[in-house]
DNA sequence: AGAGTATCTTAACAATGATTAAAATTTTCT
DNA sequence: AGAAAATTTTAATCATTGTTAAGATACTCT
């Protein structure tokens, strides 16, 4: 993974180096997890799309199950983010969570690319499993909150908020197994129609 | 899978009989790869479910691949009667929009589950590949198709159709991800909230 | 240039799991 | 009950892959 560090930058600061090459590897392996799924992708596939060989995978992670869970994390950090984000602009709850989506899908489909679906939780360890659940759970609760408080201040209409929120998360999360390679075009597309779609589905009928 | 026998009928029509055993065999499948993926589950795993030696499965399968092949067509068909009984009931294309979602939800969270979630198509040989990538086209041309006739006719406003209709299958198709046990009330609470959710985000704004 | 650390490779092991053939068992029908 | 067919099991093979240890190479700084 030499050739990273020239791509990378100039001042050589181990730590982020190695953090850098890390953070790569966990797009890479992301990408093959999406593909192949999880016991499908062999630690040699991802290496050699590293131009590594499988050992050299562990001075990365301990093992994969760790690579997986790190890649699960990732994705949910990326996620988390950009709830966080959208939250702090403020406005109505309705505008939050327009923001929050097309965060989200900018960064799934942009730079912080590609993202790990989450599709193979049960086959983490018992501690790994717990904690990505936790995750994934506390995002969910708390743009079930976003909408609650849209319905409060009468942005968002919505009955069933733990329904509504699997249905956007749903559509949102699968964007990453048929988007593959960078492309801009379509990532303004995905944003340009999936956005509206769903906000519409929130938006409360206009003769109320 | 002697049992089986029993549960199914008592009039020892063979191929029925062998049908409806390989039918079953399709759904513990399904249920597997959903939780565990297509290489995370092994064909122990299957056949502990059904009572069996991993051995007794190719007797109703050729190998592994032919079985996730066989569970991604029976995916594919349970989908594509759900659109083929609503467009044929009539009516604004809309409704049969809506009639479609509500019927391949019922499908998928009732008898005919659990139905396998198309993930892993990458994983299949080239010839399955193709058959089912062609399928899963089928189906997704139709709705766009069914999408373009409610532009014509007025019952359903969108721009982006293959976007559109992306959305929309990401967001029934993942259900089978988290809906597992027979749960009748759950099934229901998906179906009254999904619904609506994704027809409203289909309908014409009303001051049009 | 050369020491010292970071990074990577080679080579081996152990375990898992798909697959097959032949044998054993169960089921159906007369 | 007993024959014939259908169904399932046992046992063995074969390839793949995660993992580890020890050694080689590359990079950074003085």
């Amino acid at each position: 993974m030499a050739e990273v560090a020239a791509e990378v930058g100039r001042h050589f600061d181990r730590e982020e180096q190695h953090r850098l090459k890390r953070d790569l590897l966990l797009k890479v392996a992301a990408a093959c997890f999406n593909e192949k799924g999880y016991s499908g992708t062999s630690l040699k596939d991802v290496a050699e799309r590293l131009n590594l060989t499988n050992a050299a995978l562990y001075y990365y992670v301990k093992n994969k199950a760790e690579l997986v869970y790190a890649c699960y994390c990732r994705a949910a950090d990326v996620g988390w983010r950009a709830l966080s984000e959208a939250q702090a602009e403020g406005g109505s709850a309705l505008a939050q969570v327009e923001r929050y989506l097309g965060y989200h899908i900018d960064a799934m489909t942009g730079d912080a690319g590609p993202v790990a679906i989450m599709s193979e939780i049960p086959s983490l360890g018992d501690a790994h499993k717990a904690d990505v659940l936790d995750r994934s759970r506390r995002h969910s609760r708390a743009f079930e909150a976003l909408l609650e408080q849209g319905i409060g201040d009468g942005s968002i209409d919505a009955t069933d908020l733990r329904m509504t929120t699997n249905a956007i998360m749903s559509t949102i999360n699968w964007i990453p197994k048929w988007f593959h390679a960078p492309n801009p075009e379509l990532a303004a597309a995905i944003k340009a129609t999936y956005v509206p779609f769903l906000i519409k589905g929130l938006t409360p009928a206009a003769d109320a």
